[in-house]
DNA sequence: GTCGTTGCAAAGCCTTTGCAGGGAA
DNA sequence: TTCCCTGCAAAGGCTTTGCAACGAC
């Protein structure tokens, strides 16, 4: 990553113009919008780029397989809503590590991933009490 | 699922032998030695059915993919060893789901996933010490 | 004898890679 | 002009599926 070109700088604009952890196929969607031409291996090749200089950093989806979001933000985990299959990031960690594990475990990194559902789909489902069917 | 068949019963077996989640690769290496014409397509069509019926579930590892392991265990979490690869089932669980998440999320699940090196690997570390390079 | 199950091969995703043309510096 | 980057297509891993033969009951 030398060189500034339009398909870069369309890929970061998408990061920072949303703060969820994003799909590849979201990025290359959003990312068109700029460039059109803008190819899936560009994405694949960017975000790998990115993810390596430590941009960015991989979220795995327990079945929505592997998103990307901007690095550098603080320790949090993330929520996945079952019903919009959205991502979302969670502010803190209210896991104890003491005790996480048995002893002789070395723990070096973990990860938690909370799913349910998210406010706007909890009031969607109010809203559609009444709608047809 | 309606017929026992050596196949179904050799996978099963495998899992009645280890307590670990177990990667597709290795349920198939080891049920060969039970069934040595056992196919990946019949160990993929197992797992699945096992999966849907319950008697198994699945673990996403964040690099190595999706393991199985026996279902009906007491709620717990998983450890990956950095070194060997290896996954582990770690009793208990320490995270404070109390807020967890900002409100308006309902959480109806959640998976801790922790990883560092296990006591196999932190010994073996200590007499490698002498180990040819 | 039925019809669920298996092995094989082909096909389907997702992701990576080879290559020649195109564009940033 | 240089040579990094891009689009395209092919290929690679993992998983699923179509199909004819097989075998549990």
């Amino acid at each position: 990553m030398k060189r500034v070109t339009a398909q870069r700088t369309a890929i970061e604009e998408v990061f920072n113009q949303c703060e969820r952890p994003l799909a590849v196929e979201e990025i290359l969607r959003q990312g068109r919008e700029s460039v059109p031409s803008l190819n899936i291996a560009t994405v694949y090749r960017t975000l790998k780029v990115l993810t390596e200089k430590g941009w960015l950093v991989k979220v795995y989806h327990p079945s929505f397989g592997t998103l990307y979001e901007r690095s550098g933000k603080a320790h949090h985990h993330h929520f996945f809503c079952r019903e919009c299959n959205r991502a979302y990031e969670l502010p803190g960690c209210t896991l104890i590590l003491d005790g996480a594990a048995p002893a002789g475990f070395i723990i070096e990194d973990h990860e938690v991933y909370l799913s349910g559902r998210c406010p706007a789909c909890v009031g969607a489902e109010i809203i559609d009490y009444n709608a047809a069917p």
